[in-house]
DNA sequence: GTGTACCGATACGCTTGAGTACCGGTACAC
DNA sequence: GTGTACCGGTACTCAAGCGTATCGGTACAC
């Protein structure tokens, strides 16, 4: 495996004496990925993302050289801490501020996961940027919180439910549209965490259940 | 919104005098589904199908009007009960089988739903045919399954996690791909339910260890 | 002021695939 | 046997979209 494209040709901006700005590439980015949630990998036209952004296709393509090569330098881009600073000191706190952090991008980031899903299939460089940008960061985020919550004694480190947790968080995200027709939505997600998760860990919810005023 | 295509046209080989046999259909069927799953719903050509099952475009045509009614039509034709036949008595049981049925088609299933997935919002039709096909089956099993249990009182009826399970199953099942590369095996979600959904659901995997101490 | 190199716009070549039209062959009805 | 209606094959039209080429304009370097 050659990796020849690892941050070179992502961010041309600096690079190449290119009049357009960061800020510029960002509104690229945006418009492809928010075209690929709408209409989904294949209907992304460069077209459409050069109207959009008021900018002719020739200047995407000075920049990037295939649509792929374009949409993953995007998700690259994308890649966000996502559960940042989440450390209360009590696993269950950080897991249900962990759930209602994921709410919050739900729908964007399981809508552009949804659309790209079998894209990727095709392109490897797309699956990895895809990973890279939407998967790996969260579940190593959730996998560091567990194991404080380990460090701490509050969990056994043997307890079979620990690997299952980033699957079940990442799980019930992802697949809530398709069952309900709607996005897990911060609240849905804490009252899983509370109703499921917790109890699968041996942590004890809230008795009173209070979970949902701040 | 009028429901103008129900039952008649979807499985025209009894019907106007085809010469299409309900086996022949099956073919045209399973080569489409198959097709989904390999290359994605937008790649999916009509040609393609045509050629794997060594007919002609037209005759395709002539039994389904557009490709995504062809489509449909395939998923509502792939509708099958999963979970038959499974009611042990005991609902710990009952989730391990289910676990490893589910897992036996994981592969395929899987496949079908992710490349279907974003296709699904363009064309109404086709997003109902799979959820029927593929999603509202196994979850109204699954709700059966669970219901059991509560009326031979093994969960009480107002346990948070009793709704979250079928979210739970389904998420895992679906996202592991993404998570891991690899589809959900049957060994796999069995380890999950003993592991994560028992657990939730207060029911002990095994006699030695009660996990609530509330 | 001059030149270079990038920008936006437009037009083009090329491929692909949906859906249609037409053709000869053939099974089945009667 | 004769006719009808469907089958498979092929050729076609039409639209879309990728990627390329070309051109005038313009910002920035020097």
């Amino acid at each position: 495996m050659t990796s020849q494209a690892e941050d070179g040709p992502d961010t041309v901006a600096a690079s190449r004496r290119s009049k357009i700005t960061p800020e510029r590439e960002r509104e690229f980015f945006d418009a492809v990925l928010e075209q690929i949630r709408e209409c989904g990998y294949d209907s992304v036209t460069m077209e459409g993302v050069a109207h959009t952004t008021r900018c002719s296709k020739s200047t995407l393509y000075r920049q990037w050289k295939t649509k792929p090569q374009f949409v993953a330098a995007a998700l690259r881009a994308n890649r966000k801490v996502r559960f940042a600073g989440i450390d209360t000191g009590s696993l269950a706190e950080d897991l249900r501020l962990a759930a209602r952090a994921a709410g919050d991008w739900s729908d964007k980031d399981t809508r552009l996961l949804q659309a790209l899903g079998h894209a990727v299939t095709a392109d490897h460089e797309l699956a990895q940027a895809l990973r890279e940008a939407l998967v790996l960061p969260e579940i190593a985020e959730l996998r560091e919180m567990l194991a404080r919550g380990v460090e701490r004694g509050e969990v056994p480190a043997d307890h079979p439910a620990l690997e299952y947790v980033p699957a079940m968080m990442f799980g019930v995200l992802r697949v809530r549209p398709v069952l309900s027709g709607q996005y897990a939505d911060a609240d849905y997600l804490v009252r899983f965490v509370e109703a499921a998760v917790l109890p699968a860990l041996g942590l004890t919810p809230d008795p009173g259940r209070r979970s949902r005023d701040d």
